[in-house]
DNA sequence: GCGTAGTATGTCACTTTTGACATGTTCATG
DNA sequence: CATGAACATGTCAAAAGTGACATACTACGC
């Protein structure tokens, strides 16, 4: 399981090099993934809550489909700011933004 | 008034050319810009709460007392990252985020 | 099978963001 | 008014993020 998870991680490109916690991520580094992730999942069902295709998000958003791919993907190679950026874009209201980050939790794996 | 806020935002680096809405800045721009104040301000409540310098927390970061100061200020060279990194890196938790989200306006001139 | 629409993944030149440093400002305390 | 501590502002080389493009995978209708 904690494998698996690492696995995940690192597949996403996220360098899980590392020290304290129960995988050797921090508590911080730990909790901003999980952020992200979130809101990474967030993008994707607004988006498809919205019917549009990746490639329509980005060229609103003056993106490129392969990003917004990675981003839904949760790539560690995005921002946060192209993800708020994003979810402004598909008519996320910052209450909206607000509720996926305080459901944001450290993710126990599969 | 109006004149006021841009220049307030010019000052901070904001590019404030634009399109749209009441002052130049589209609707999702604007609330962007409002979310990264609040979430400065935010910094700048917490870490004066808990009693460290800007030294400290840029310390505790990896980064310097500058950038601390320049995200405090709103600057526009800062990113949502390093401003979500840095209430993670004072204890904020996602709830604390989030509230502070929720709360950003669209901020009225002075 | 073949084509097509949507998505995933890799790479890269270009841009933005970064930490570091210098330097300036403000304000309290001796 | 010196000295020091905390904060502000400017600059820059280096690092991280970006859009664009190519290309591959998947699933559906023909």
């Amino acid at each position: 399981m904690k494998q698996d998870k690492r696995r995940r991680l690192e597949r996403a490109g996220w360098t899980v090099a590392g020290a304290t916690e129960f995988l050797g991520l921090s508590a911080e580094e730990n909790r901003f993934i999980a952020l992200k992730l979130a809101l990474a999942a967030g993008v994707r069902n607004l988006r498809e809550r919205r019917g549009i295709t990746q490639a329509g998000l980005a060229k609103q958003l003056g993106s490129s489909q392969s990003r917004v791919a990675k981003m839904e993907a949760g790539d560690a190679s995005v921002s946060l700011d192209l993800m708020i950026r994003s979810l402004l874009g598909i008519g996320a209201k910052p209450a909206d933004i607000a509720r996926l980050i305080r459901g944001a939790r450290a993710h126990r794996a599969a």
